[in-house]
RNA sequence: GCCCGGAUGGCGAAACGGGUAGACGCAAGGGACUUAAAAUCCCUUUCCCGCAAGGGAGUGCCGGUUCGAGUCCGGCUCCGGGCACCA
């Protein structure tokens, strides 16, 4: 299936020896410093940014190239426009990934990721892509951790780092904790081992102060809709209210028991109130029954005696349950607390659960349940026999009689069995419900959002130490930034155990250290930090490369930042693209950046899948890049790449379709190694030629490479229609068109046709329209709507000459069989004749 | 379940704000060149009827708007991706 099947490149026959071109070409951009970019004097600065690689052990993949490729087009068109354009790239070389695999071969990372790199290196210098490797990073260089542990820093003396004890994903198999963005349907995002829940100290970022902006500023970013639409749904805004409920004292009800409430503060005195989110305030006289979650704080104040033990019993459960489990069963499962609350708008009794499907992170951990309109609640109501009231109704017949399913329809409904509100729509009644619970002092409008604070910890090895000393007498204390940075040290046993804790906690040597207030005795956290977190700020450090003394110098990032364009891939639509936002936010509230949004421009390329399927080890289709430039060339694999689909969709990788794109550039070569320079270009070709310059010209900032790329084989295709040879013309404008496709065969003819610089530095072909127009349109002919026939007429003819056109066309005419009574005429394009 | 994409020839795909469906490429068939093959070049290629001229049908399915619908609207089906008890 991966053998190549087909004949053997063209090569001789053509002429072009694409190995050789691409060999010559390199050396000679690194030599001449071609792709090298002078940050400092620039002008017009462009930054082309893409999202640097983790360096795998497989090397470079072909969905890497795929990215890659297409910011490097993006890239080089920009330089060709005039802007002084730098791509950096740098190597993501943190985390579980690398740790993994280096358990697995049994090396050590430190060890591992350099030979990776290079061979990243490697594929990459040959692929042909404009990279300044003058500023390339790695995140595994103390040189470049020492200012991500300064990041932390910066968020610690913020009040943005903080530590707390936490319910935490734990993956079992890696054996570490993991992020809520990280666990995919109750798996772990890398190894697909079913997460458990554990109960750990964890360092946080409190990214949930920044998600209104966040999610404000997704309204003018030029970013992929798609991409800007996952970020809103993971902010997760809610509008709705914050309702409170009245515990009532059992005595008033049963005569039997009485709540003791035992609580500080806020809760303790009475009477009580359980305070619930709701974005359906609507629906309240609907509200049969409240369910407050196993660990709110309020659970032990609302028990009664006789359900006592049943309450532990069944928080007890709920405690040691893994997060899956809770999270993937729907199985709706509770107990009754034994009281009840009033429900303000009916001030009937209503009585309190305790059941595991209401989430203590998410509102106030306590909701009111309206089974009649919600799915769970009805779920939660047939399964303990509450009762189920119907208070919204569509327009249609039968909406009073007893519900068998939750009704949640909110469009063209109204509101039934709710007292003076009957009648009302959804929206109307939200408002007209809180404003009327609210003056009597039962709610208020609140705004909730989903999106939850950033656990930064791991109990790993292979990352950047966390900057923070735990003394005895002083408490945490932060490293401070002249000790930066905390080196990681080089650990012969970095396998994580399951205590919970790094395997920094093993080398005592290390955590072992002086407290930088007092000097006592003290002891470093054992923690690193997430990988995002690397990657959350490496665009900022690329232009800086060269400074050890600031993260990123002052006047280089006002010239190049923020990043002109970024391209990557949308499975960072939520995470490193929403970190890398906030980080920025962070460091322009500091005073450290002059804006606040990192990425001005972001597109999201598609997948690349391989004959209609996915492209997986497993399954043996894996494509691997060095086989392809081996045989075809660099050139014709970046622009085969850029031809097989839509870029912002990806595209079905066909290794049979592959000769095409190299049959181009090897009629290209012919075409330009043979032309003449004698005579005068045809016109006709010419006009071609400036319709397929302005095409490419749009095409390619859309980043409409395939079409771009359809447009120039066209045009070649015009220019060799004839027998005799191509005019020098006719060829040199499309050699600098494919330039950005192909930079090394555009180099080469370039060249050929007698230039010393590099074609990147001769400009872009101009588009005149003068000798784009044509001077004669074909139009289609329909008849009562109906395709008859087309015509050709002199360009801006009009509507009576194109009638008169058609009407000589014997096999039109014949369908025009009364006087027309309506015309349509667009002109250039079509008639339409209505008889 | 919810939210996004998508569905067009044998295949990958084109089609600017409704306006000649299938550009460009692959594969296939035929031809030229060659002792032969490869490579290269030329022609054909949505389907049906027809020797042809020409005609009919056709962009997942059903319906609608319009002089005109791949494109817009309503209702489905299937495929891909993301989220998942978020009240």
């Amino acid at each position: 299936m991966t053998e190549p099947t087909d004949r053997a490149p063209a090569t001789e026959a053509a002429g072009y020896d694409p190995a050789a071109v691409e060999r010559k070409w390199q050396e000679r951009w690194e030599k001449q410093g071609t792709n090298q970019t002078d940050v400092e004097n620039g002008v017009r600065p462009f930054y082309a940014l893409m999202m640097f690689p983790y360096p795998s052990a497989e090397g470079l993949h072909v969905g890497n190239l795929f990215a890659f490729t297409g910011n490097d087009i993006y890239g080089r068109f920009q330089r060709l426009q005039g802007h002084t354009v730098f791509e950096p790239l740098g190597f993501d070389a943190f985390g579980i990934h690398s740790e993994n695999f280096a358990l697995k071969v049994g090396t050590h990372p430190a060890d591992l990721i350099p030979r990776n790199i290079d061979n990243f290196r490697r594929q990459l210098k040959r692929s042909g892509l404009m990279i300044d490797w003058g500023h390339e990073l790695s995140t595994t260089d103390p040189a470049y951790y020492k200012w991500t542990q300064w990041l932390f820093l910066q968020l610690f003396e913020r009040g943005l780092a903080y530590k707390k004890g936490a319910a935490v994903n734990w993956c079992p198999n890696d054996k570490t904790v993991l992020a809520n963005e990280q666990v995919i349907a109750g798996e772990c995002e890398r190894c697909g081992a079913k997460v458990e829940q554990r109960f750990l100290e964890q360092w946080f970022f409190r990214i949930t102060d920044y998600s209104s902006r966040l999610l404000a500023n997704l309204d003018w970013l030029d970013w992929s809709e798609s991409t800007k639409l996952a970020q809103r749904n993971w902010i997760g805004r809610s509008d709705g209210a914050e309702v409170s409920f009245r515990v009532q004292d059992l005595a008033d009800f049963t005569g039997t028991a009485t709540i003791a409430t035992g609580l500080s503060g806020e809760y303790a005195a009475r009477p009580l109130d359980i305070r619930v989110f709701t974005t359906r305030p609507d629906t309240i006289f609907g509200a049969t029954y409240l369910v407050v979650a196993p660990e709110h704080p309020l659970v032990a104040a609302l028990t009664t005696d006789d359900q006592r033990d049943a309450v532990g019993e069944y928080r007890e459960r709920a405690a040691k349950q893994d997060i899956v489990t809770r999270r993937v069963s729907k199985e709706k499962t509770g107990v009754f607390t034994g009281s009840f609350a009033t429900n303000p708008a009916t001030q009937q009794p209503i009585p309190i659960w305790v059941a595991d499907y209401v989430l203590m992170e998410y509102g106030t951990g306590a909701i009111m349940a309206v089974p009649g309109h919600d799915e769970r609640d009805f779920e939660f109501a047939r399964t303990f026999d509450l009762p189920i009231l119907r208070v919204v109704a569509g327009n249609d017949a039968d909406t009073h009689g007893p519900l068998d399913a939750p009704y949640t329809e909110t469009q063209h409904v109204h509101l039934v069995n709710s007292g003076e509100f009957n009648g009302l729509g959804v929206e109307q009644a939200k408002h007209a419900i809180v404003a009327w619970l609210a003056a009597a002092g039962h709610a208020r409008g609140v705004v909730n959002y989903r999106l939850h604070d950033w656990c930064i910890s791991r109990q790993r090895y292979w990352g950047p130490p966390i900057p923070i000393i735990y003394c005895d007498g002083c408490g945490t204390v932060p490293v401070p930034e002249a000790d930066l940075p905390v080196e990681l040290p080089y650990v012969e046993d970095f396998r994580p155990d399951d205590t919970g804790v790094s395997p920094l906690a093993r080398v005592e040597s290390w955590y072992r250290v002086s407290c930088p207030r007092c000097g006592g005795q003290a002891r470093r956290e054992t923690d690193v930090s997430d990988t995002f977190l690397d990657s959350a700020w490496y665009f900022l450090r690329y232009p800086s490369t060269d400074f050890d003394d600031v993260p990123f110098d002052e006047a280089l990032t006002k010239k190049w930042l923020p990043v002109t364009s970024y391209i990557g891939g949308n499975e960072h639509a939520v995470l490193h693209l929403l970190y890398s936002r906030f980080i920025t936010m962070v460091l322009k509230d500091a005073g450290r950046l002059d804006f606040e949004e990192p990425f001005t421009r972001f597109r999201a390329h598609g997948m690349i899948v391989r004959d209609g399927a996915k492209m997986s080890k497993s399954r043996g289709n894996v494509v691997n890049p060095d086989e392809y430039v081996e045989r075809w060339g660099a050139d014709t694999f970046r622009t085969y790449l850029m031809f097989l689909g839509p870029y912002e969709e990806g595209g079905d990788f066909r290794d049979q379709s592959v000769a095409g794109v190299r049959r181009f550039l090897d009629r290209l070569w012919t075409s330009a190694v043979d032309a003449r320079t004698d005579g005068a270009p045809d016109a006709a070709v010419l006009r071609k030629l400036h319709q397929t310059i302005k095409k490419v010209s749009e095409d390619i900032p859309a980043l409409a490479y395939n079409t771009a790329i359809a447009a120039m084989m066209a045009y070649l295709n015009v220019v060799r229609r004839d027998e005799r040879p191509a005019h020098r013309d006719e060829v040199l404008p499309l050699v600098q068109l494919v330039a950005p496709f192909a930079p090394h065969i555009a180099e080469e003819l370039w060249e050929r046709f007698g230039h010393d610089a590099s074609v990147f530095d001769a400009g872009w072909p101009t588009f005149d329209p003068a000798l784009a127009a044509e001077d004669a349109v074909t139009i289609a002919v329909q008849v009562n709507g109906k395709m008859r026939g087309t015509v050709t007429v002199p360009a801006g003819s009009a509507q009576e000459a194109a009638i008169a056109a058609a009407m000589a066309d014997q096999n039109i005419a014949k369908f025009v069989v009364a006087a027309p009574k309506k015309v349509i005429f667009v002109p250039g394009r079509l008639l339409n004749l209505v008889v």
